[in-house]
DNA sequence: TGAAATAATGTAAGCGCTTACATTTACGGC
DNA sequence: GCCGTAAATGTAAGCGCTTACATTATTTCA
């Protein structure tokens, strides 16, 4: 034995996690018996299973994750880069997939990326040192870096929330510009022909991107100009949304039809519209999308894109897993589209016909 | 050089990842220059930090976290455990945390335990062998074992959201007693006599039990007996609060004035209030805890409890940076107490001089 | 110009664990 | 009782990194 950790045991320091090999003394087995009791204990016999068991107890003892992962080159743990937290865009999905993990036994990190692909990467790297065997993944917009990273390692993981069949990587989640192009056409349906979108900045979302290009996909579809469509980008928060409604409001070619990226924006366009006087929907509409809990408690309730959260997160985990299982062998698992449907509430109406000048003037 | 690792050179697996070793190979220097270099670059040469850094690019290396922290035992990385991440209660807190942390290049590990102490104690367990340096943890409430555990690991920790100067541990937040007191005295001076709280379970959830508490003070205070107050315990969730509060309204003595242990619950039973039939405030009031944003966007606005959540987050990190750097060597740090205030909006107001004929009935 | 001080680098011993392989023990069957 | 087999346990070699200590190169100054 080394003479330090001699020297230590000798003076009893207390505060010292106590190491496989404290247990393996105070046990009378070697470290092997104990390291087998606790990762495959039918290997081991019932009799000394009990006093090793008992030590542990006796000692508080945890084994070292870092030294564990190190020797036995798996961590049983993934990792998850969503975009925030802030807001509960990604939590429902989040939590299905780390139950699904947790049947599995597999322990799951997070971090957040602040829609930053710069930052995405250096969480990425982080994930992939701490020994992450597999990664979930937001949408397709990230530094080539990122992707180099991944692949080199070798390191599985899934892509979700977006799916692009043209690119041979497997993502699970819904077609996001089909599901803004659907309600959009709902909304031209219902008589709309001046719409506008609040939308997160396009840069480094591909979603946000999809879902713009999913109402001009309709406009053009109706013949109308996607030229002359309003689109303003700003980061998912309800101020944000606010301020942009307003905005658009008090624009020349006032919409009669406001779609939101997301339920927050939507849900701070809501609050202004009504500070500003207007009912929804009879003098505006304003439309979400996800579906998250606020979607149904602002009022009126907010006419939204459904979004397969969970089920996004069950199968990203059972995915996940199987592929670090190498049950794919080198090909990438085919990706899996789910259908996102549109939740009708009351904030999205048919067109008025009315005056511009009923409406509350703001000068 | 150990054969294996021969083997792995010379076959060229790209796969795996580069190690120091290769690096130094690359760079012609020792493994420890490598090191150094990573680590304490000004203890380098100018030439070689640069011949290193190319060989660690072009190798795309990335130290491996498990390999370092066993060797430089730190990890450079904090744990928070908190309750949920389903709503955004602590996320606002959670994010001020780490950004704190991020500026003293400190990375942060989250897990939830569902409020669930077990379950917390599980977790605590794997952030420590994870090497977690510091731990910030949510409310009082938690198995022994647990403080135990941190004890004896001798780890940091700071306990947020809540606060008892009568236990030796350091905590930061407000007193959640004292806090629904004030809220509860305001609903009584406006004339409310039949209250009703919605809290979340008590079990295992001291800020849920303060809160109870500080409605009974209020009671006591105004003579009033606290036997009579109806509380329904329910997890957060918008749907319990919602169910929650028509329970109440459909009880025999149904409440003037409907307090609720968080801004969730409160938004709940706001929405089913509106359902029934029923004008806030005219007809009811109900108040919140927590000032969260869904607060601001409900309507009415909701009279909450402002809870500073990012100043918390912050003194925290501060705190614990502070500790972990052995800045109070044996001694806990002080406990600090935040305010908290009281947001007005418009969920509460005076009690209706009314015949309770005049309600909608449910029957 | 040379010795002392200083800076730069190398050597190698661990950190706490897993696991291939070696060794010991237990158990039947003849 | 002896031997073969299987089960239980032990031995020890790493996993990839940091760092105390040793060594070598460079600088400084009398």
């Amino acid at each position: 034995m080394p003479e330090e950790k001699l020297r230590r045991q000798q003076s009893g320091r207390a505060n010292a996690s106590p190491t496989l090999e404290d247990v393996a003394q105070r046990a009378g087995v070697s470290t092997a018996t104990v390291s087998r009791c606790l990762n495959a204990p039918e290997r081991v016999s019932e009799a000394t299973r009990k006093q090793v068991l008992e030590a542990v107890n006796l000692l508080g003892y945890a084994p070292n994750f870092g030294a564990r992962a190190l020797a036995a080159k798996r961590t049983d743990t993934f990792g998850a880069i969503i975009p925030t937290m802030e807001n509960a865009i990604f939590a429902r999905g989040l939590q299905a997939f780390q139950e699904e993990l947790e049947q599995n036994g597999i322990t799951l990190l997070v971090s957040s990326s602040s829609y930053s692909p710069q930052l995405e990467e250096k969480q990425i790297r982080a994930l992939i040192a701490r020994g992450a065997d597999a990664l979930l993944l937001i949408g397709h917009d990230r530094t080539p870096q990122s992707y180099a990273l991944l692949e080199s390692k070798g390191i599985p993981h899934v892509i979700a929330w977006s799916i692009d069949h043209s690119i041979p990587r497997t993502s699970i989640g819904f077609d996001n510009r089909k599901a803004m192009r659907m309600l959009a056409e709902e909304i031209l349906k219902l008589g709309h022909r001046e719409l506008a979108v609040i939308s997160a900045p396009q840069d480094g979302n591909d979603r946000a991107r999809e879902r713009c290009q999913g109402v001009i996909d309709a406009l053009i579809q109706y013949d109308l100009n996607p030229a002359d469509l309003p689109i303003i980008e700003t980061p998912y928060s309800i101020s944000n949304g606010a301020d942009a409604f307003q905005t658009l409001f008090q624009s020349r070619n006032r919409p009669t039809a406001v779609l939101c990226g997301n339920d927050v924006l939507a849900a701070g366009a809501l609050s202004r519209a009504r500070e500003l006087g207007l009912r929804v929907p009879e003098d505006i509409s304003i439309t979400g999308f996800d579906d998250i809990e606020i979607a149904q408690i602002v009022s009126p309730g907010l006419t939204t894109v459904h979004v397969p959260h969970r089920k996004m997160g069950m199968h990203a985990a059972r995915l996940l897993v199987a592929m670090r299982n190498g049950e794919y062998g080198e090909t990438p698992a085919e990706s899996l589209e789910l259908p996102a449907t549109i939740t009708w509430r009351d904030s999205l109406g048919p067109v008025a016909l009315r005056e511009t000048k009923d409406l509350p003037q703001d000068r």
